[in-house]
DNA sequence: ATTTATTAAATTGCATGCAATTTAATTGCT
DNA sequence: AGCAATTAAATTGCATGCAATTTAATAAAT
């Protein structure tokens, strides 16, 4: 790329764009099904992890472990569980062992909710062909790789 | 999918948590060159579009026009474009033929900063090998693809 | 020509993201 | 034990995103 050369500064030609579009894009195509679960994008994000955590590990998760997963400080995540628990879809509460820590709990509603994601998910996917699906697991790959290569 | 199926809901599994995490990661990436230019995101993203109008078009673009390329609305765009005018970067002006319109006009030091951007921006892909930039490319073209099949 | 409908920005309100600081609890060190 | 360093959350401040409303100007319709 020499000097002189803009087409490296064009928009279309610039990944980073096209990703915090698609990015943007993707959560407006979500917006129906989470309006009718009652819950915002990154909320919706933290519940899928304390789902996924339940069912993996006898813990519930901390604060941190969750940030961990979904790349987020306690900064975001501190107001937005919080919001969780005015729903009465979790509960935070201090470790004894460690009085700094918050672990995150998952109520019976919590839990409920995720019945309804599947259908809900299901038709969302309704709208994409064979094709597009296939198209879409090999972009989740790559996506993968390129969050390996930034993440040194 | 069954109904029993959990998953298509492991975050691992979900692509929109993929696009998410990997635009963050884009970002944070290219925070050190922006912190140079004293830009945020979307504010190096709309000079990206003025560099490039001015370029190519006779007329400055409105804010309207602005917003659609990229897909942001005068919720965002209108403090977003104060503090680049604040900057020194932008003038906002009325159209004259239709007062509803603001005109986006760089200003001297608006075109001066594209200049600063290309060797931040060529060091900044230094990191990055001939394998990577392939891939991204290709990463490029299904993020095309995926956006085209989303903004039906 | 007047009224109605449409359009472009601006404004308001709320929920993120994220850097930086603060607070409180725990660990390490001597 | 006593003190410094570390750690986990919470807090603060600022800049988005975006839905919803408002304002002002233009276009359309009668």
């Amino acid at each position: 790329m020499s000097a002189f050369d803009t087409a490296g500064l064009q928009l279309d030609n610039q990944l980073c764009f096209k990703l915090y579009a698609a990015s943007r894009a993707v959560i407006r195509a979500y917006k129906p099904m989470l309006d009718a679960l009652g819950l915002t994008y990154p909320q919706y994000l933290a519940m899928l992890v304390l789902w996924e955590w339940q069912e993996r590990a006898p813990e519930q998760p901390t604060l941190k472990a969750l940030g961990q997963r979904l790349q987020l400080d306690s900064g975001t995540l501190t107001p937005l569980l919080k919001r969780l628990e005015q729903m009465g879809l979790v509960q935070r509460r201090r470790a004894q062992t460690d009085e700094r820590e918050v672990h995150l709990a998952l109520s019976d509603a919590g839990r409920a909710v995720q019945a309804q994601v599947l259908p809900l998910k299901a038709q969302l996917l309704c709208q994409f062909g064979d094709q597009d699906l296939l198209e879409m697991e090999g972009l989740r790959r790559s996506l993968d790789r390129l969050l390996a290569r930034l993440s040194d």
